[in-house]
DNA sequence: TTAAAAAAGCAACATAGTTGCAAATGAAAA
DNA sequence: TTTTCATTTGCAACTATGTTGCTTTTTTAA
Protein backbone atom coordinates (compact mmCIF):
# COMPACT_ATOMS: atom_id res chain seq x y z
CA UNK A 1 0.00 0.00 0.00
CA UNK A 2 2.79 2.84 0.56
CA UNK A 3 4.64 0.93 -2.12
CA UNK A 4 2.02 1.93 -4.08
CA UNK A 5 1.31 5.17 -3.09
CA UNK A 6 4.75 5.79 -3.36
CA UNK A 7 5.22 4.46 -6.69
CA UNK A 8 2.24 6.90 -7.75
CA UNK A 9 3.65 9.83 -6.79
CA UNK A 10 7.09 9.04 -8.56
CA UNK A 11 4.90 8.55 -11.29
CA UNK A 12 2.96 12.17 -11.00
CA UNK A 13 7.00 14.01 -10.24
CA UNK A 14 8.05 11.94 -13.40
CA UNK A 15 5.55 13.10 -15.33
CA UNK A 16 5.31 16.80 -14.83
CA UNK A 17 9.01 17.05 -15.08
CA UNK A 18 8.95 15.63 -18.46
CA UNK A 19 5.99 17.67 -19.46
CA UNK A 20 7.86 20.44 -18.70
CA UNK A 21 10.62 19.24 -20.90
CA UNK A 22 13.30 18.95 -17.94
CA UNK A 23 15.26 16.21 -17.08
CA UNK A 24 14.69 14.03 -14.09
CA UNK A 25 17.09 14.63 -11.49
CA UNK A 26 17.31 13.65 -8.03
CA UNK A 27 17.33 17.31 -6.77
CA UNK A 28 13.95 18.09 -8.64
CA UNK A 29 12.40 14.82 -7.69
CA UNK A 30 13.61 16.04 -4.02
CA UNK A 31 12.29 18.98 -3.97
CA UNK A 32 9.28 17.86 -6.07
CA UNK A 33 8.47 15.44 -2.97
CA UNK A 34 8.70 18.21 -0.37
CA UNK A 35 5.93 20.45 -2.17
CA UNK A 36 3.74 17.30 -3.39
CA UNK A 37 3.58 15.92 0.44
CA UNK A 38 2.70 18.63 2.32
CA UNK A 39 -0.50 21.68 1.46
CA UNK A 40 1.10 24.79 2.64
CA UNK A 41 3.61 26.79 0.78
CA UNK A 42 7.23 26.35 1.84
CA UNK A 43 9.42 29.59 2.61
CA UNK A 44 13.26 29.23 1.07
CA UNK A 45 14.56 28.21 4.29
CA UNK A 46 12.57 25.66 4.57
CA UNK A 47 13.19 24.06 1.33
CA UNK A 48 16.63 24.64 1.72
CA UNK A 49 16.87 22.84 4.90
CA UNK A 50 15.11 19.88 4.58
CA UNK A 51 16.40 19.43 0.81
CA UNK A 52 19.91 21.18 1.57
CA UNK A 53 21.07 18.29 3.42
CA UNK A 54 21.47 16.22 0.48
CA UNK A 55 22.10 19.02 -2.23
CA UNK A 56 24.05 22.00 -2.20
CA UNK A 57 22.80 25.10 -1.50
CA UNK A 58 23.29 26.25 -5.29
CA UNK A 59 21.61 23.57 -6.53
CA UNK A 60 18.16 24.37 -4.51
CA UNK A 61 18.34 28.19 -5.62
CA UNK A 62 18.67 26.75 -9.21
CA UNK A 63 16.16 24.42 -8.95
CA UNK A 64 13.47 26.56 -7.70
CA UNK A 65 14.03 29.18 -10.13
CA UNK A 66 13.52 26.76 -13.16
CA UNK A 67 10.28 25.62 -11.18
CA UNK A 68 9.37 29.01 -11.21
CA UNK A 69 10.28 29.70 -14.76
CA UNK A 70 7.91 26.82 -16.20
CA UNK A 71 5.36 27.32 -14.11
CA UNK A 72 5.26 24.54 -11.92
CA UNK A 73 5.38 26.68 -8.50
CA UNK A 74 4.60 30.20 -8.11
CA UNK A 75 5.95 32.80 -5.23
CA UNK A 76 3.86 34.30 -2.68
CA UNK A 77 4.58 38.18 -1.71
CA UNK A 78 4.82 38.16 2.12
CA UNK A 79 6.50 41.52 4.21
CA UNK A 80 9.08 39.80 5.84
CA UNK A 81 11.44 39.06 3.15
CA UNK A 82 11.03 35.68 2.95
CA UNK A 83 10.21 34.64 -0.18
CA UNK A 84 7.25 31.65 -0.33
CA UNK A 85 6.79 29.27 -2.99
CA UNK A 86 3.36 26.94 -3.70
CA UNK A 87 2.99 24.55 -6.33
CA UNK A 88 0.66 25.76 -8.96
CA UNK A 89 -2.59 23.96 -9.06
CA UNK A 90 -1.38 23.26 -13.19
CA UNK A 91 -1.45 24.95 -16.59
CA UNK A 92 1.21 27.51 -15.25
CA UNK A 93 3.19 26.11 -18.55
CA UNK A 94 5.93 28.40 -19.76
CA UNK A 95 6.34 30.88 -17.22
CA UNK A 96 2.78 32.29 -17.07
CA UNK A 97 1.10 31.82 -13.99
CA UNK A 98 -2.50 32.39 -14.89
CA UNK A 99 -3.73 31.76 -11.29
CA UNK A 100 -5.93 34.07 -10.00
CA UNK A 101 -6.61 32.26 -6.28
CA UNK A 102 -5.71 34.34 -3.25
CA UNK A 103 -3.31 33.67 -0.05
CA UNK A 104 -3.90 32.98 3.73
CA UNK A 105 -1.39 33.05 6.09
CA UNK A 106 -2.23 31.77 9.42
CA UNK A 107 -0.64 33.43 12.36
CA UNK A 108 -0.47 31.17 14.73
CA UNK A 109 0.98 27.97 12.47
CA UNK A 110 2.48 30.23 10.36
CA UNK A 111 1.74 28.07 7.35
CA UNK A 112 0.60 29.70 4.16
CA UNK A 113 -2.44 28.40 2.29
CA UNK A 114 -3.38 28.59 -1.37
CA UNK A 115 -6.87 28.75 -1.60
CA UNK A 116 -7.73 27.91 -5.00
CA UNK A 117 -11.54 28.23 -4.88
CA UNK A 118 -11.00 31.91 -3.47
CA UNK A 119 -11.28 34.62 -6.47
CA UNK A 120 -9.30 37.63 -6.41
CA UNK A 121 -11.29 40.51 -6.89
CA UNK A 122 -11.74 43.06 -9.17
CA UNK A 123 -10.47 46.04 -7.85
CA UNK A 124 -11.33 49.73 -8.83
CA UNK A 125 -8.43 51.85 -9.36
CA UNK A 126 -7.66 55.84 -9.39
CA UNK A 127 -7.90 57.15 -13.62
CA UNK A 128 -4.46 56.73 -15.39
CA UNK A 129 -3.52 53.62 -13.71
CA UNK A 130 -4.14 50.07 -15.07
CA UNK A 131 -3.94 46.82 -13.47
CA UNK A 132 -1.81 43.97 -14.84
CA UNK A 133 -1.87 41.67 -12.00
CA UNK A 134 -3.64 41.47 -8.82
CA UNK A 135 -2.42 39.80 -5.45
CA UNK A 136 -4.06 39.19 -2.52
CA UNK A 137 -2.83 38.04 0.94
CA UNK A 138 -4.93 37.43 3.95
CA UNK A 139 -4.10 36.86 7.23
CA UNK A 140 -5.61 35.36 10.29
CA UNK A 141 -6.15 31.75 11.84
CA UNK A 142 -6.79 29.51 9.38
CA UNK A 143 -9.49 26.36 9.88
CA UNK A 144 -6.78 24.00 11.75
CA UNK A 145 -5.69 26.61 14.49
CA UNK A 146 -9.14 27.88 15.55
CA UNK B 1 10.45 80.59 -0.04
CA UNK B 2 12.92 77.24 -0.03
CA UNK B 3 14.01 78.60 3.08
CA UNK B 4 10.54 78.58 4.75
CA UNK B 5 10.06 75.29 3.07
CA UNK B 6 12.58 73.38 4.45
CA UNK B 7 11.49 74.80 8.27
CA UNK B 8 8.64 73.26 7.61
CA UNK B 9 8.94 70.33 6.75
CA UNK B 10 12.15 70.13 9.64
CA UNK B 11 9.21 71.09 11.95
CA UNK B 12 7.11 68.55 10.71
CA UNK B 13 9.16 66.44 11.41
CA UNK B 14 10.70 67.32 14.36
CA UNK B 15 6.80 66.66 15.56
CA UNK B 16 6.17 63.57 13.90
CA UNK B 17 9.11 62.19 16.12
CA UNK B 18 8.02 63.96 19.22
CA UNK B 19 4.42 62.59 18.81
CA UNK B 20 5.80 59.45 19.11
CA UNK B 21 7.91 60.00 21.61
CA UNK B 22 11.46 59.16 19.77
CA UNK B 23 14.48 61.81 20.06
CA UNK B 24 15.20 63.60 17.51
CA UNK B 25 18.80 62.50 16.05
CA UNK B 26 20.02 63.16 12.52
CA UNK B 27 19.56 59.95 11.30
CA UNK B 28 15.85 59.77 12.14
CA UNK B 29 15.58 63.43 10.65
CA UNK B 30 17.09 62.24 7.52
CA UNK B 31 15.48 59.30 6.82
CA UNK B 32 12.29 60.62 7.49
CA UNK B 33 13.27 63.43 4.70
CA UNK B 34 13.14 61.02 2.51
CA UNK B 35 9.98 59.46 2.69
CA UNK B 36 8.54 63.21 2.59
CA UNK B 37 10.31 64.16 -0.22
CA UNK B 38 9.17 61.76 -2.43
CA UNK B 39 5.95 60.17 -3.25
CA UNK B 40 6.29 56.43 -3.52
CA UNK B 41 7.97 53.98 -1.19
CA UNK B 42 11.04 52.69 -0.69
CA UNK B 43 12.86 49.64 -0.48
CA UNK B 44 15.52 48.97 1.62
CA UNK B 45 18.31 49.48 -0.33
CA UNK B 46 17.43 52.90 -2.11
CA UNK B 47 17.32 54.31 1.88
CA UNK B 48 20.15 52.49 2.63
CA UNK B 49 21.72 54.02 -0.45
CA UNK B 50 20.73 57.47 0.09
CA UNK B 51 21.09 57.27 3.74
CA UNK B 52 23.68 55.17 4.31
CA UNK B 53 26.74 57.23 3.04
CA UNK B 54 25.62 59.26 6.39
CA UNK B 55 24.97 56.78 8.62
CA UNK B 56 25.84 53.05 9.46
CA UNK B 57 24.05 50.55 7.98
CA UNK B 58 22.90 49.24 10.82
CA UNK B 59 21.34 52.30 12.13
CA UNK B 60 19.53 52.66 8.98
CA UNK B 61 18.13 49.29 10.10
CA UNK B 62 17.48 50.27 13.69
CA UNK B 63 15.60 53.15 12.49
CA UNK B 64 13.35 52.04 10.10
CA UNK B 65 12.64 48.86 12.42
CA UNK B 66 12.05 51.87 14.94
CA UNK B 67 9.28 53.38 12.69
CA UNK B 68 7.38 50.64 12.14
CA UNK B 69 6.82 49.63 15.83
CA UNK B 70 5.60 53.40 16.26
CA UNK B 71 3.12 53.38 13.05
CA UNK B 72 5.16 55.66 11.60
CA UNK B 73 6.22 53.98 7.91
CA UNK B 74 4.49 50.29 6.98
CA UNK B 75 5.66 47.62 5.14
CA UNK B 76 4.57 46.34 1.28
CA UNK B 77 4.94 42.73 0.46
CA UNK B 78 6.75 41.82 -2.38
CA UNK B 79 7.54 38.66 -4.08
CA UNK B 80 11.27 39.57 -4.65
CA UNK B 81 12.42 39.31 -1.50
CA UNK B 82 13.04 43.57 -0.99
CA UNK B 83 10.93 44.84 1.18
CA UNK B 84 9.42 48.13 0.50
CA UNK B 85 8.49 50.97 3.26
CA UNK B 86 6.07 53.37 2.77
CA UNK B 87 4.97 56.62 5.02
CA UNK B 88 1.87 55.59 7.26
CA UNK B 89 -1.20 58.10 6.22
CA UNK B 90 -1.69 59.05 10.01
CA UNK B 91 -2.52 57.55 13.47
CA UNK B 92 -1.14 54.12 12.82
CA UNK B 93 0.12 55.00 16.46
CA UNK B 94 1.69 52.55 18.93
CA UNK B 95 2.06 49.59 15.96
CA UNK B 96 -0.88 49.49 15.03
CA UNK B 97 -0.98 50.00 11.36
CA UNK B 98 -4.79 50.38 10.81
CA UNK B 99 -4.68 51.56 7.29
CA UNK B 100 -6.65 49.71 4.61
CA UNK B 101 -5.05 51.10 1.12
CA UNK B 102 -3.95 48.80 -1.63
CA UNK B 103 -0.68 49.58 -3.06
CA UNK B 104 0.35 49.73 -6.64
CA UNK B 105 3.77 48.59 -8.20
CA UNK B 106 4.63 49.87 -11.82
CA UNK B 107 6.67 47.37 -13.74
CA UNK B 108 7.86 50.18 -15.87
CA UNK B 109 8.83 52.47 -13.65
CA UNK B 110 9.01 50.38 -10.70
CA UNK B 111 7.80 53.16 -8.22
CA UNK B 112 5.50 51.35 -5.77
CA UNK B 113 2.66 54.14 -4.50
CA UNK B 114 0.40 53.55 -1.80
CA UNK B 115 -2.83 54.37 -3.45
CA UNK B 116 -4.77 55.85 -0.02
CA UNK B 117 -8.22 56.26 -1.90
CA UNK B 118 -8.95 52.85 -2.55
CA UNK B 119 -10.09 50.52 0.04
CA UNK B 120 -9.13 47.04 0.59
CA UNK B 121 -12.30 45.18 -0.78
CA UNK B 122 -14.07 42.42 1.43
CA UNK B 123 -12.66 38.63 0.64
CA UNK B 124 -15.67 35.88 1.72
CA UNK B 125 -13.19 32.92 3.01
CA UNK B 126 -14.08 29.56 2.90
CA UNK B 127 -15.51 27.93 6.27
CA UNK B 128 -13.05 28.33 9.51
CA UNK B 129 -10.95 30.40 8.54
CA UNK B 130 -11.03 33.62 9.84
CA UNK B 131 -9.47 37.29 8.29
CA UNK B 132 -7.77 39.60 10.47
CA UNK B 133 -5.70 41.87 7.87
CA UNK B 134 -6.13 41.91 3.49
CA UNK B 135 -3.19 43.16 2.03
CA UNK B 136 -3.67 43.78 -1.80
CA UNK B 137 -0.72 44.45 -4.39
CA UNK B 138 -1.61 45.66 -8.02
CA UNK B 139 1.19 45.45 -10.51
CA UNK B 140 0.26 47.36 -13.51
CA UNK B 141 1.40 51.01 -15.72
CA UNK B 142 1.30 53.95 -13.11
CA UNK B 143 0.00 56.87 -14.68
CA UNK B 144 2.91 58.81 -15.13
CA UNK B 145 4.41 56.04 -17.36
CA UNK B 146 1.15 55.22 -19.91
C1' DT C 1 27.40 2.08 -25.31
C1' DT C 2 28.78 6.34 -26.16
C1' DA C 3 28.72 11.32 -27.18
C1' DA C 4 26.58 15.75 -26.40
C1' DA C 5 23.90 18.49 -23.43
C1' DA C 6 22.26 19.55 -19.06
C1' DA C 7 22.60 19.76 -14.23
C1' DA C 8 25.13 19.40 -9.83
C1' DG C 9 28.81 20.54 -6.87
C1' DC C 10 32.41 23.38 -5.37
C1' DA C 11 34.74 27.54 -4.28
C1' DA C 12 34.78 32.08 -4.01
C1' DC C 13 32.41 36.01 -3.75
C1' DA C 14 28.69 39.65 -2.94
C1' DT C 15 24.92 41.31 -0.44
C1' DA C 16 21.74 41.44 3.43
C1' DG C 17 20.76 41.34 8.19
C1' DT C 18 22.09 40.73 13.38
C1' DT C 19 24.41 41.30 17.93
C1' DG C 20 27.28 43.15 21.70
C1' DC C 21 29.63 46.74 23.31
C1' DA C 22 32.03 51.25 23.68
C1' DA C 23 31.63 56.06 22.37
C1' DA C 24 28.70 59.88 21.22
C1' DT C 25 24.53 62.39 21.44
C1' DG C 26 20.02 64.03 23.16
C1' DA C 27 16.72 65.23 26.88
C1' DA C 28 15.80 66.90 31.03
C1' DA C 29 17.01 68.33 35.62
C1' DA C 30 20.01 71.01 38.60
C1' DT D 1 24.42 76.44 31.16
C1' DT D 2 26.23 72.59 32.81
C1' DT D 3 25.80 68.08 34.41
C1' DT D 4 23.69 63.61 34.52
C1' DC D 5 21.42 59.67 32.71
C1' DA D 6 19.17 57.27 29.14
C1' DT D 7 19.09 56.65 24.39
C1' DT D 8 21.17 56.23 20.10
C1' DT D 9 25.05 55.62 17.10
C1' DG D 10 29.12 53.45 15.10
C1' DC D 11 32.14 49.80 14.89
C1' DA D 12 33.56 45.14 14.52
C1' DA D 13 32.53 40.72 14.02
C1' DC D 14 29.45 37.48 12.72
C1' DT D 15 25.50 34.76 10.42
C1' DA D 16 22.51 34.22 6.72
C1' DT D 17 21.19 34.74 2.04
C1' DG D 18 21.97 34.89 -2.74
C1' DT D 19 25.16 34.82 -7.05
C1' DT D 20 28.76 33.44 -10.53
C1' DG D 21 32.25 30.78 -13.04
C1' DC D 22 34.05 26.64 -13.77
C1' DT D 23 34.79 21.53 -13.35
C1' DT D 24 32.80 17.11 -12.68
C1' DT D 25 28.87 14.23 -12.80
C1' DT D 26 24.53 12.76 -14.50
C1' DT D 27 20.94 12.53 -17.94
C1' DT D 28 19.27 11.95 -22.38
C1' DA D 29 19.13 10.46 -26.87
C1' DA D 30 21.55 8.69 -30.78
Amino acid sequence: MPKQASVNIENRIAGLLKRNNLSITDSRKKILHLFLEQTGALAHGDIEKRAGEKFDRVTVYRTLQTFVDKGIIHTIPTADNSIRYALCKDECAGGHHHDHHIHFVCHKCNNTYCLDDVVTPEIKLPKGYSAEHVEVVVDGICKNCR
